[in-house]
DNA sequence: TTTTTTGCAAAAGGTTTGCAACACG
DNA sequence: CGTGTTGCAAACCTTTTGCAAAAAA
């Protein structure tokens, strides 16, 4: 897998060229991983980057598009690269994050706009999964 | 539509029946919306009920299934029913939630899951839509 | 009477904000 | 140089917890 250029990706967006952002969305994409904003100054600990640089740019890229907020644990906000066009199984014992494809999500959503009084367009969506995965399962 | 008896189903989960408890149920299933703690506890005003006892009956309830948590809002935890067998779509403007039924989610679950290296069982999952509403849209 | 539930107040913990110093373009 | 970005510290706000009093069974 080639690393994404994200010089150009901040430069597209109209971002300033930060080695922090940088490194967020290289973290982002090297772990492969929707992250928390701590995981992700974890991960940068040696940087000394603080954690509300890291909340102002995963909400200003999020807002742009170029990351996706990802709901799975409500205790905290984990992020993901929005290149990333998967779902996630959550396994709600251990937190073991499995990737899952879907194509009949967009026949869905369309459908349901169809049918839908008040909306007509659909920006964003969540489809995650929650269980207990079999290692925890035989706990 | 005839009322729930709560009585009876916080008695099949094996609850003391409370005042406060009721008064929370029957405030879910007559506002028909996922609610916060803080519109709960608006609902109720007169009532005196403390935000911690809503939040530890939601959390009880959500634990034994009587209630789903409902991701719609970074903000502030929403809850419904579990009767409420529905998703939802949400207007990121003006907060609007408009329900929709889907009936392709479970065979989309039976096939990931037996595509799935980690899990055999889902317990529970979240779908949810976000678009701007026709109504802002026009603002 | 025993056990659970509640109100109150305080603590916890994630997230946001103000501000001055700094760095990108 | 001008404006956007960062680190630091404090503020914010939702959620959780401890405890003694009250209520359910």
């Amino acid at each position: 897998m080639v690393p994404t250029d994200f010089k150009k990706e901040l430069h597209t967006y109209n971002y300033r060229i930060t080695p922090t952002r940088l490194l967020i969305l290289q973290l982002l994409e090297k772990n492969h991983r929707p992250m928390t904003v701590e995981k992700i100054a974890a991960g940068l600990k040696n940087k000394n980057i603080d954690m509300a640089t890291i909340y102002r740019n995963l909400l200003s890229f999020e807002k742009s598009g170029l990351v996706k907020r990802v709901d799975i644990n409500k205790k905290a906000a984990h992020f993901e690269l929005s290149s990333a066009h998967h779902h996630h199984i959550v396994c709600t014992d251990c937190g073991e994050i499995e990737d899952f494809e879907n194509d009949t999500l967009e026949y869905l959503i369309e459908k349901t706009v169809h049918l839908s009084s008040h909306f007509k367009h659909i920006q964003k969506h969540s489809l995650e999964l929650f269980g207990v995965c079999k290692t925890c399962e035989k706990k």
